[in-house]
DNA sequence: CAATATGTGGAAAACGTTTTCTTCATGTCG
DNA sequence: CGACATGAAGAAAACGTTTTCCACATATTG
């Protein structure tokens, strides 16, 4: 607990002036051999390390970048986390991040610390567009992920429309005429998921049933359950918000006697580890958390070096389809698709995906 | 992109100096109506928000606390975050964090920074014992979670000791007579757990094989699945170093024809929140992670604020043994034990936690 | 050898606060 | 009415750095 040497303390060791040690330890300027040997000595010795709070206050830089995300306890966050945290290294910045807990107040105050302790921010939020400028305030380089910005302000996301189109256009192939749909209506994805949805449903003349569920959790996903499956019409697919809903979903459906994928087909998105281990192993889209909290990194470091070309506002990464078990095939052959495809193989990392079942249709 | 207003601009704005304008802000002192409206005015014209840097360089306080985790992908370690940041709040600090993803060299890197903007740390870590003063050379509060710390410095943890025994001692009265261990040697507790799996087992007169992880990942555990079991004489138990290697390794078990607890239990240990949904629902021990992270940072915050009684050292947590689906059972009732015991019920977040499972022993 | 370039090192200002000390005006008490 | 306590407000130092400018010694050039 004892005080922390300061450079006044290297430099009266050392016998020169704090201008020295400060221009010696940022190799801003050579020195005499026995002087900058001596500064070396008095640091070893003293265990001298520079404060980067003073350091900070005059370069107006931090040397840390923030991200800020909705639910720790969401594998999804995480791995953009992991992502992000990567990049930060390699450009020797380090990551701070807050976890908002979906929790307006909560995001406001945890910004506000955070926005000045770092060069700049990856923010998933879920503020309303005309809030967004309080971020911008900040007079920090920021990067939305998730969602897309206001004019001008880079942002990250994955394609939600084509994700929502690519599983409804799947499950109509497969043969699944009653489709209902999971949804989040706070969270920015949804509105356009839902687009994608109804779009293919409509064009194929079939309808869709929305639920609601209070918040993207796996203990939402068991509440909204029963209520989904107790209805007169009873839906012969389920596609979830994401895939902890999905996960806390068909946990509930199995218990209630459901058997997934005979009776029931069910989806997720975003494809977190553990949608392979699940029972059934979960189809579900993969949004590519990682490369979006890592391509968010580097954008903001463009962002925060000034190169931003200003064409590039809004990077859109393309989500894939993964199919597993909890999702009918219609051709059912002896063994079913999916991780299951290959059996008896010790290693069973490969997950199906069926990239064929890009819909032939770009986003505007 | 513009700079923020500084409290300078706010005395200039008020007429006052800034000495002022800093009492009042703190409430250090009470000021003319008058006065006091004009600053508020400035203030909010402004947007101003004092900067935390300069004011933790002349207080020494940042406002903030830190907690270091081995990786953000485990659950285990999310759930000790979100913990940590709740009480965190509560005390009016935020949370930084940040994965060192069992990196030595990042290890170093990284709490070097955390270390210097925070007033105090929650630290998980691998570093041997002979290390950790290196920790506490960074003259902040400290307090190890998940292992004991040097004498003197507080600590938290689960009973790993009390874990194994646990876990051993129900397989062993379910009628296992050939366990496996996959351990994991870097871990802290691991030792720990080994001495309460061996001790257990040699009172009972039975053996243990151990086999190695190379880490405490799902991948891991899929990988020494097939070495497990291709040995001559196959284990009819698998005690894992945690839930993601069960995980992983339940995986390839069952994509090998094992079928899961029929052919071979297998068990984890942290009971995270997935472990609910695996196929089959997974046996293992809660280690109250969440509360690990909480009671963690409430020992911080009484060293920070110095009224640490010198006798409370090391807080022990105890586990708790969850019985779920991937651990046979010796009578065969209709209805298998644990979630399924009451069927068609539509909340089954109710898992059968055995504490009658406890052994009959007291850790020294 | 004088004049100039070069390289080494220090003095001091600045960053944006908090805090101590001081000043000054006002109100209170005997 | 004078002495004194009280309260409001400001001046200035301090926190630990970086950075700009300047001084000095030495080396180079004509």
């Amino acid at each position: 607990m004892r005080k922390n040497p300061t450079i006044r303390d290297v430099a009266a060791n050392a016998g020169v002036s704090i201008a020295t040690v400060s221009k010696y330890i940022n190799g801003a300027q050579r020195f005499t051999p026995a002087v900058e040997h001596n500064i070396q000595a008095a640091i070893d010795k003293l265990g001298y390390q520079s404060n980067p709070l003073a350091r900070s206050m005059i370069t107006g830089k931090t040397g840390s970048v923030g991200v800020a995300i909705l639910d720790i306890c969401n594998p999804h966050f995480t791995n953009i986390v992991k992502g992000a945290n990567r990049v930060a290294l390699e450009h020797g910045y380090n990551l701070l991040f807050v976890d908002t807990e979906e929790s307006q107040a909560r995001e406001d105050e945890l910004l506000d610390a955070l926005s000045r302790r770092v060069d700049g921010l990856v923010v998933s939020t879920r503020m309303p567009e005309d809030q967004l400028h309080r971020i911008l305030g900040y007079g920090k380089p920021v990067v939305f992920s998730g969602r897309p910005g206001p004019k001008g302000v880079p942002s990250i996301g994955i394609d939600a429309y084509a994700a929502a189109y690519m599983i409804a256009e799947m499950l109509v192939k497969q043969g699944h005429r009653n489709i209902a749909y999971i949804g989040f209506a706070p969270a920015r994805p949804d509105r356009e998921r839902m687009r994608g949805l109804v779009d293919c449903l409509e064009a194929h003349g079939l309808p869709l049933t929305r639920h609601e569920v209070r918040g993207p959790t796996m203990a939402e996903g068991e509440r909204v359950c029963s209520s989904v499956l107790l209805r007169k019409s009873k839906p012969d697919a389920v596609i979830c918000y994401n895939d902890m809903v999905a996960i806390g979903f068909m946990g509930v459906a199995r218990s209630l006697g459901m058997s997934i994928p005979e009776d029931l087909s069910v989806v997720g998105i975003d494809n977190i580890p553990f949608s392979r281990y699940t029972s059934p192993a979960l189809t579900t889209v993969d949004t590519q958390s990682e490369r979006l909290g890592e391509e968010g990194m580097r954008l903001l470091f463009r962002h925060i070096a000034g190169d931003l070309p200003t064409t590039v506002e809004h990077i859109t990464l393309e989500p894939r389809l993964v199919i597993r078990e909890s999702t009918r095939l219609r051709v059912s052959v002896p063994a079913r698709a999916g991780e299951q495809g290959k059996p008896r193989r010790a290693k069973p990392t490969s997950a199906a995906v069926l990239a064929s079942c890009k819909p032939a249709y770009r986003r505007t």
